[in-house]
Order: structure tokens, then C-alpha cells, then sequence
DNA sequence: TAGACTAAGGCACTCAGTGCCATGCTACTA
DNA sequence: TAGTAGCATGGCACTGAGTGCCTTAGTCTA
């Protein structure tokens, strides 16, 4: 059991390193079965597609994910809670930085795998989302729904961001600061609209003169809407 | 020509009622090719893959996206862009609401064509964020790569909301007013915090103060004029 | 040692997607 | 009218991903 046992590693290994030296799409199963010392049909008993083979493992992540907001007290404010199940799904990718670079250099070069990637990410969100509205009463979900798609959407894009940004750099340190500051940052601007209703609105300037005083780095569409909202002259 | 010039359309139209009938993946491209009454490989001169005959042409839309984008005035504000942005998306399942519900009803039974359009619907949020990071002066653009990143998820989450929940209703009137009121809505609840800048706010862009004293009537053009025709700063 | 379970190998098959060449239709031109 | 350039299509052969089925070998247990 010793020497056969790692088959699903020495797989990924070979995955990633072929499709390094080769490209991904150059690469064939048998190649990689080859170099991993096992038959094709093995490689398809792992991976259900090639692409399972370079990325990361999703299923087991989000299946992770699920778990830990199902056991979530529902004391906690759910939009930590989603926060803190993003961070579940980074630690997956800092767990093994050397690994989590060279994959993201493979999937940085092909689009399918970047297509693939997307469509896992997206299944957390679908979870964050669940989440949500089940966190809500039954007599409020519908009016929350699109603010918990939102809020949701949101958190996973400050994750992306956080992670491509860590791993472009070649990931030099530890990302849960980079990703609890952006998180933080995020979940503050998000809450009281999460939270509650709408904003405030804008008073209303002068008459037939308008002075603009601004900071020279104003952009020209901050001006426009500035001006635009002054009321009509009669 | 007047008989096999709409080959494509023909194939889109087999594809998905055999889809709808059998099931997508139980479809293969030889059957579709035949009902449409043309081969197999002409097939894949319409289309790169299976799905692309399934799903609306993303290819096309953003295109539009991008061209709308490309030629956006730098008058308006880029959030109200992305969201105008958005609904030249929308418009494209608008313009023929039936087959935009039957291609739906394909979808949702079919994991890899849900994930097919997750990716597509990726590359318009790509291109929102590469919008507003332009609309950005390149000092300020690092600052504010994040919000950029969930803004544009915020737009998409909002578009994809409003589009599903049309559809699952069957399409009964017209999506533009839905999501105009939704866009609205997250555009207001995100704007002040897309404004506010980065983490650790600098508090300081002051010094090169702009002064502009003119008329009610003139014209926007014209104080854009004025303002870059104003010397750089030191 | 027998039997059960599991991981793996081997093989054949379907089908998506591509490259190449031939064919037929249209339009423009000498 | 013939020639020809261009383009959409057809036909064919090939690669490679993914699956179903059966066999083999190693391991665990009674």
C-alpha cells in the first residue's frame, strides 16, 4: 500500500509539471498517467477531467465550506460567518503555496482551466448565497434575495482578488492578514445596506452661477454628476 | 443562398429543441447537424463547441460591451456605464424572450452548460473591472483595484439575479424596468464606498485646488476642455 | 485457507473537436 | 462566354477525452 497508495499526488504532480514544460492542452492523460507510473484508467478514477488534475481540489473545499456554515451558530452575523467561509477556501490554496503558484502559472496560460476555475468559484458563492437567504426568515427572504446575491458576489471577488494578487506576487507571505483587511474593508461598506434600506439623497445647489471647487485630481464624470444634479433654471 | 445562408440559426434552434427532448448530453452533434439538414463538420464552422449552439452568442454581446465601453464618454459616471453596460447584455435575452426561456429550461438541467455560462458571463465582469480601472488616473488605479473587483461582481451579481428570476417566471414582460430598479438600488448603496477610496485612507489629495467659475449653461464638453487644457501638476 | 472488499489494469467503444482536401455556388472580370 | 477568385459546405480520417465492462492483484477479516 506504501508504493501505490499516492497515486492521486503523483498525478497532480505529473499534471502540473507536464503542463508547465508542455502546456496544458499538449499534454495528453496517457502522458500523465505515464509519468505518474499508472494506467490511463486509473488517472479517470481521481480526476473526473484533466482539468480536476491541475486545479485544486473544489470538491473537497467546498464540501468543507458547506459543513462549517451548517454548524454556524446562528449568534454570528452572517456576513462574518460568509467572510470566514472564504477563508476556508484560501487556506486551501496557503496550505501549499509552492503547489498553489505553479498551478496558477498553468491556469494563468489556459483559458479552459481559467474557465474551470471560475465555474468552482462560483459554486462557493452558490453556498454563501444558500446561506444567506436561510439565515434570513421566511417572510423576509424574498425582499433580501438580491442584496444576499450581491453581498455574496462580493465577498467572492474580494477572495479572487486577494488570491490572485498573493499568488502573481509569487505568494511571499502569509495571505489571511491581505485577505482579513480587504474582507474587513468590505463587509463594513456592505453591512448597513445589507442591513437595511437605502442611502441618503443629495441636497440641492444654486441658481444660475455654479462655482466647482475640487481637488485637480477630480474625475471629469465626478464634475458631470455634479452639475447634472443641480436643479433646471426656470 | 437563400436556402442555407441561416445554417446557424437552424442548428441553434435543433440543438436546443432536441436538447429539451432527449437532454443535452444525450444530443450529439451528428443528430443536431442533421435535423438542421447540413454536416456534422459544418457544425463546427458555426460553432467552437456543443454548447455555444445552446447558449446565446456571448461572443457577439461582448464585443458590444466592449465597443460601448470603448466609446463611453468620460463625462459619465463609469458605475452608471457598467450598469448601462449590463443591460446591453440583458437586451440580448430581451429582444427574444421565448427562446431565451427555452434555452433557460436547457440550462438549468445541465451542470456544464450552467458552468459554460458562468464563464461567459465572467468575461463581461472582466471587462467592467478593466473599464473602471482605465476610468481610474494611474495614480489613484491601485488604490482601487478592489472596489473595482466587487463593483463589477456587484453589477454582474445584480444582472444575473434579475435575468434568472425573469426567466424562471417565463419571461411575462419587459426585464428592463426590473433591473433598472435593482441596478439602482446597488449602484446607490455602492457608490459613496466605491468614492471613499482605499484602505488607510491618504486624506491628502489636496494642494492643486481647481477653481471654475462659468455659466449655468455651458456646456460639459467645454469645461472638460478647460480642465485638461490645465497644466500637469508638479 | 477461504472469502470479501478495494484499487488498479486492460480493452473496446462513443463522441467531441480538428486538419485536409474536394466540390459547388456566386460574383467579378477579361 | 469562359475564366477565376472567393467562400460556404461536404466528406473523410485522425486524435484524444471520457465511460463501461471485465479481469487481476493486493489486503483485510473470519
Amino acid at each position: 500500500m506504501s508504493g501505490r497508495r499516492d497515486a492521486r499526488r503523483e498525478l497532480m504532480s505529473a499534471a502540473i509539471s507536464l503542463s508547465l514544460a508542455h502546456g496544458f492542452e499538449a499534454t495528453t492523460v496517457d502522458e500523465i498517467a505515464a509519468a505518474a507510473g499508472v494506467a490511463r484508467r486509473t488517472f479517470f478514477r481521481h480526476f473526473r477531467a484533466k482539468e480536476d488534475a491541475v486545479l485544486p481540489d473544489h470538491d473537497a473545499c467546498l464540501a468543507r465550506v458547506r459543513a462549517f456554515l451548517d454548524a454556524a451558530s446562528p449568534l454570528d452575523a452572517p456576513l462574518q460567518l460568509i467572510g470566514r467561509a472564504a477563508e476556508l477556501v484560501l487556506d486551501m490554496y496557503a496550505e501549499d503555496p509552492e503547489t498553489a503558484v505553479r498551478r496558477y502559472e498553468v491556469i494563468r496560460q489556459v483559458p479552459a482551466l481559467r474557465e474551470w476555475e471560475i465555474a468552482a468559484t462560483s459554486r462557493y458563492q452558490r453556498a454563501f448565497v444558500t446561506y444567506l437567504n436561510a439565515s434570513r426568515p421566511a417572510a423576509d427572504r424574498d425582499r433580501f434575495r438580491l442584496h444576499h446575491e450581491v453581498a455574496a458576489s462580493a465577498v467572492a471577488a474580494t477572495h479572487n482578488h486577494v488570491l490572485r494578487t498573493w499568488l502573481r506576487a509569487g505568494a511571499p507571505d502569509d495571505v489571511r492578514p491581505r485577505f482579513a483587511a480587504a474582507i474587513a474593508e468590505v463587509l463594513t461598506a456592505l453591512t448597513p445596506w445589507l442591513e437595511s434600506g437605502s442611502p441618503a439623497a443629495p441636497a440641492t445647489p444654486p441658481d444660475d452661477i455654479m462655482i466647482i471647487l475640487a481637488p485637480r485630481t477630480t474625475p471629469l464624470w465626478k464634475l458631470a454628476e455634479h452639475i447634472n444634479a443641480a436643479p433646471p433654471q426656470p
